[in-house]
RNA sequence: GCGCUCGUAGCUCAACUGGAUAGAGCAUCGGCCUUCUAAGCCGAGGGUUGAAGGUUCGAGUCCUUCCGAGCGUGCCA
């Protein structure tokens, strides 16, 4: 047409009366070439592209391409397809998400990096990338100081759970504040941990191993696919951090200023517009995040050979990522062909809109969340599934909770703040895990009554004879599409608006087309296809992002 | 002060990155269980997308200014 990469710009329909998809691209080319938008639409209808495809092509408002798609092309397009999706180009791609501190309980400030972490790592896999998940927890720091010296102090100590550990911590930090000598010794653990000193070595080693046990057991609850050896703590850092202040001072990066090793960065200022410097070792000799995160980086572009380094942390450390990417350019830890994201979220708030917290102010603790999740769902549960054992309740209700947990997250734009509201998670009615759950629960009852294999009805004839099923069939063919945008953008919330809106259109399917009353042998096998592909549609899209679903509820 | 993120129905969130009449759920009102799970479905009302300009055939989305909110801004992470 006389332009350079036309686009077709092919979207779905706003509106069912405009087909199933648009193509806005002639107004896009109308543009450029100073022509009318609807001749140029009307140039590209003639020319048939679809003609395979025996789809209806209508021309509306100023040059919209409309498409309604063959109920027949559509039947036999389902039938055919599977949910497999394998991206072009395979990857190796580093994921640093979740990062417990060591000596501290999960909390509320930890959900979002994991549950959207675990959920991204799980549909890079899905499409063929190769993912290394890291756990970059912090172990280290002269917060150890003061635990370290409090446990020698405290032999009978022995709640080795990390709340005891917890305990400890604001019990030492209580004795640092008010007991000179106490501190001397805190601060001399330091030293000594710093030095390796065998027996404050074997200390810490204990408090971290007791630790992250406490943390795994966390993420099995959450079905978290972060394992044990996953974790790479900042402390393994500290062998190479005096060789990354090294390779800057190699590359004339280095700049001393107030007895502090810094690397100023053109384009990071301060309020007076004078360069704000990223400190790498403070006047004292010791090493800062930024150092730890430099050599963290070094390690997963070199060691180990990362396409993509992905960072999920909140919006608040925007400024640090940005100023780590720069150096970490400048030194040659991020080569050209690699890529490294600092995906943000925003913060987890309560009903009211103020920062998620206990009434004490302290952070709600994942594991006191999932409890108070659990006991919601189960009196639902007990309530509305009397038909269930005591003993299924208690799995619903868990499944449930959880899913309801990490579907609140999920499903909303990770880049704003959102409201942690139990009742609106744990209903049934709009875009939660329940309703999901719940949909495919009424699935797998279709089998059991039928006492067919659901997976057996994976492949076959499809026709499409009511309106809903045609809607729900349209709606399971967009699962790659939607796929693909999800992880273009990094955003799980896009699946999930898919997946609810599958569940909307079968429910509707459910109430207008009876399946096991379905008049013919026919029709019987082509909804049962259908019950089935929407079954694996929610099981596989609900899995990638790390949900379970109950078989009863 | 400067930087970042944001402002959409009474409330909680969408809107495929510039496309047609801005969509869901909650809440409100009204219907549907002798038929596969009513934890469901169907319908109604509800909007000057914070404000004003600008670019465009076309703006919630882009540019400018203003108003408002949150976060960040040198030895914590």
């Amino acid at each position: 047409m006389g332009v350079e990469n036309p686009r077709a710009l092919v979207f779905a329909t706003t509106n069912e009366e405009f087909g199933d998809y648009q193509a806005n691209g002639a107004m896009a080319i109308a543009k450029q070439l100073g022509r009318n938008p609807r001749t140029i639409a009307q140039e590209i209808v003639d020319r048939a592209p679809l003609a395979d495809l025996n789809a209806e092509l209508d021309i509306g408002g100023p040059g919209f391409i409309n498409v309604r798609l063959n109920d027949l092309f559509l039947a036999t397009t389902l039938s055919e397809s599977t949910l497999s999706q394998r991206v072009e180009r395979a990857e190796r791609i580093v994921v640093d998400y979740s990062s417990p501190n060591i000596a501290k309980e999960l909390h509320v400030g930890h959900l979002r990096s994991t549950v959207i972490g675990d959920a991204l790592v799980r549909l890079f896999e899905f499409v063929g990338h190769t993912v290394i998940r890291q756990n970059h927890v912090g172990d280290w720091g002269t917060a150890f100081g003061k635990l370290i010296a409090y446990f020698n102090t405290d032999q009978e100590f022995s709640d080795l759970t990390i709340g005891g550990i917890e305990k400890l911590y604001v019990a030492a930090s209580q004795e640092f504040d008010t007991n000179v000598d106490f501190a001397e010794k805190a601060r001399n653990e330091v030293i000594k941990l710093q030095r390796q000193d065998p027996d404050t070595l074997r200390t810490w080693e204990y408090i971290v191993q007791a630790s992250l046990e406490d943390v795994q057991r966390i993420y099995s609850e959450l079905d978290i696919s972060l394992k044990l050896s996953d974790v790479r703590g900042e402390s393994s850092y500290n062998p190479v951090l005096p060789s990354v202040v090294n390779d800057l001072d190699n590359k004339g990066l280095l700049v001393e200023s107030d007895g502090a090793k810094c690397v100023f960065v053109n384009g990071f200022q301060r309020k007076d517009g004078s360069p704000l410097p990223m400190i790498v070792q403070k006047s004292d000799g010791g090493y800062l995040y930024h150092t730890t995160d430099l050599a963290a980086l070094k390690h997963r572009t070199q060691e180990l050979a990362a396409d993509r380094v992905i960072y999920l942390t909140d919006s608040r450390q925007i400024h640090h990522f940005r100023m780590l990417f720069a150096v970490g350019k400048l030194v040659g830890y991020i080569p050209q062909e690699v890529s490294t994201e600092h995906l943000v979220f925003g913060s987890v708030l309560n009903k009211d809109g103020e920062p998620f917290r206990t009434r004490g102010g302290e952070n709600v603790l994942l594991r006191e969340l999932i409890d108070e999740g659990v006991e919601r769902a189960l009196d639902i549960v007990r309530s509305k599934s009397g038909h269930l054992t005591s003993g299924e309740q208690q799995q619903v209700a868990r499944q449930v909770a959880v899913g309801a947990i990490k579907y609140a997250d999920l499903s909303k734009n990770r880049t704003n703040d959102y409201r942690f509201d139990w009742d609106v998670m744990l209903s049934l009615d709009g875009n939660t895990a329940p309703y999901l759950q719940y949909a495919h629960a009424r699935i797998c009852s279709i089998f059991t009554r039928a006492k067919k294999d659901m997976n057996e009805f994976l492949e076959g004839e499809i026709e499409l004879q009511h309106p809903s099923e045609r809607a729900l069939a349209l709606r399971l063919l967009r699962f790659a599409e939607t796929l693909e945008q999800c992880l273009d953008e990094r955003k799980p919330h896009y699946l999930c608006n898919y997946l609810y809106e599958v569940t909307v259109h079968f429910m509707r399917f459910y109430e207008n087309c009876p399946v096991l009353k379905a008049y013919t042998p026919r029709l019987l096998d082509s909804r049962l296809c259908l019950c089935s592909k929407t079954a694996q549609v929610l099981r596989i899209g609900l899995k990638n992002l790390g949900i379970s679903l109950p078989l009863r509820m």
